[in-house]
DNA sequence: GGAAACTTTCAAAAACTATTGAAAGTTTAG
DNA sequence: CTAAACTTTCAATAGTTTTTGAAAGTTTCC
C-alpha cells in the first residue's frame, strides 16, 4: 500500500473512531491528521489536507483544543498558529475518558441520585422504580469509580493490571 | 419527589446515557421505559406513554431486538406482542460492549492491519505513519482483549477485581 | 496610523437523521 | 374464506447537526 493511500484510510478510519467516542468527523479527521504529521501544521494546511473551510477548520480546532487533545505551537519568525496533536495514545485516551465522565457520566449519577428519593407509595410500579433506580445507581458510581482510576492511572501499571485480568 | 416525575426524569436520562452508549434517542427512551416497567408493554402502550408514532415505535423495538437488549413475549391469550428488557444491568452493558466491538472496533483493527504494511520509503512522513499505526494496533488491539474479557465475564468477578485494582 | 496577515464569527445552505402516518402485508379466529 | 387484529414498510416531512464563506475582528509590523 503506498503512503498516500494509507494516510486517507487511516484519516477515515479514525475520523469514524473518534466518531463514536464523542467527537465529530471533522474533530476526529483533524485528530487524525495531527497525529501522523511529524511537524506542526497550520489552519491553512489543515483545510487544504482535508478540503473543508476555514470557519469549519477554526471551530474543530477550538473544539479539539477545549477537550485538550491538540495544543497551540508558536514557531519563531511565523506569524500564524500551529497546532500538534498529543501523539501518546494512552494520555489521549485518559483525556477523552475525562471529558466524557464530565458531559455524560456526571449528569445522569446527579439525576438518579435525586430520583432515588421518589416517594414510596407501595404500588408495583414504585417497587420497580426503586429497584432499578438502586441498580442504576450502584452501576454508575462503580463505573464512575474505574473510570476515576484509570483517568489518573499510569499506563505501564494500568496494562499490567489488565494483563493479569485477562488471564 | 413524585412518581411520575421520577419515572419521566429517568425516562430522559436514561435516553441521553443510552445516546452516548451508541443508542438513538428513542431506542434508549423505550429501553428505559421497559426497565421500568413490571410488566412486559405492547407497542400500543409503549406509542402512547412516550408520545411517538407507529411507525417510529416499530422501528426502534426492532433496533433494541436487534442489539440483543429487550426480548419478545408472548402472552397466552393476547394477540399482540408484548416487550421487555433485560433488567440485569451488567448484562445490558455486556451486550451493548459486544455490539460496539463488532460495530466499531473491528473495522479499525481491519484497517489498521491493513495499513500496517505500507510501504516505506523512508521519509519522515512515512516513518511517522508508521510509528502510528503501531501504537493505535497495540491499543486497540489490548482494549479488544479488554473488552473480549469484559463481555464473557462474571459481574461479581468482574467487580472484584476492579475493586482489587483501585485500591 | 494603516495595511497586511491572520483569526473568529455567524447567518444561510447543505447534509444528515429521525419521525410520521397511511397503506400494504401478515396472522389469527371463527 | 373473510374479517378483524395486528405488524411492517416507506415516501414524505420535520428536526438536527455540520459546513460554508464572506464579513468583521484582531494582531503585527513598518
Amino acid at each position: 500500500m503506498k503512503y498516500v493511500e494509507a494516510k486517507e484510510e487511516l484519516i477515515q478510519a479514525w475520523g469514524n473512531l473518534g466518531y463514536s467516542w464523542g467527537l465529530n468527523k471533522t474533530m476526529a479527521q483533524i485528530h487524525a491528521l495531527l497525529m501522523i504529521s511529524p511537524k506542526p501544521l497550520s489552519t491553512e494546511e489543515i483545510m487544504l489536507e482535508l478540503s473543508i473551510s476555514r470557519g469549519n477548520a477554526n471551530m474543530n480546532i477550538r473544539a479539539l483544543l477545549d477537550w485538550g487533545i491538540i495544543s497551540r505551537i508558536l514557531i519563531p519568525g511565523e506569524r500564524k498558529e500551529f497546532f500538534k496533536s498529543e501523539k501518546d495514545i494512552w494520555a489521549l485516551a485518559r483525556q477523552v475518558a475525562k471529558e466524557r465522565r464530565k458531559r455524560e457520566l456526571e449528569p445522569i449519577l446527579k439525576v438518579l441520585r435525586e430520583v432515588n428519593d421518589v416517594q414510596s407509595d407501595g404500588s408495583e410500579d414504585t417497587k420497580e422504580l426503586k429497584r432499578v433506580v438502586k441498580d442504576l445507581k450502584n452501576f454508575a458510581e462503580k463505573s464512575d469509580g474505574l473510570l476515576e482510576t484509570f483517568i489518573k492511572s499510569e499506563e505501564s501499571w494500568f496494562w499490567n493490571v489488565l494483563l493479569k485480568i485477562m488471564k
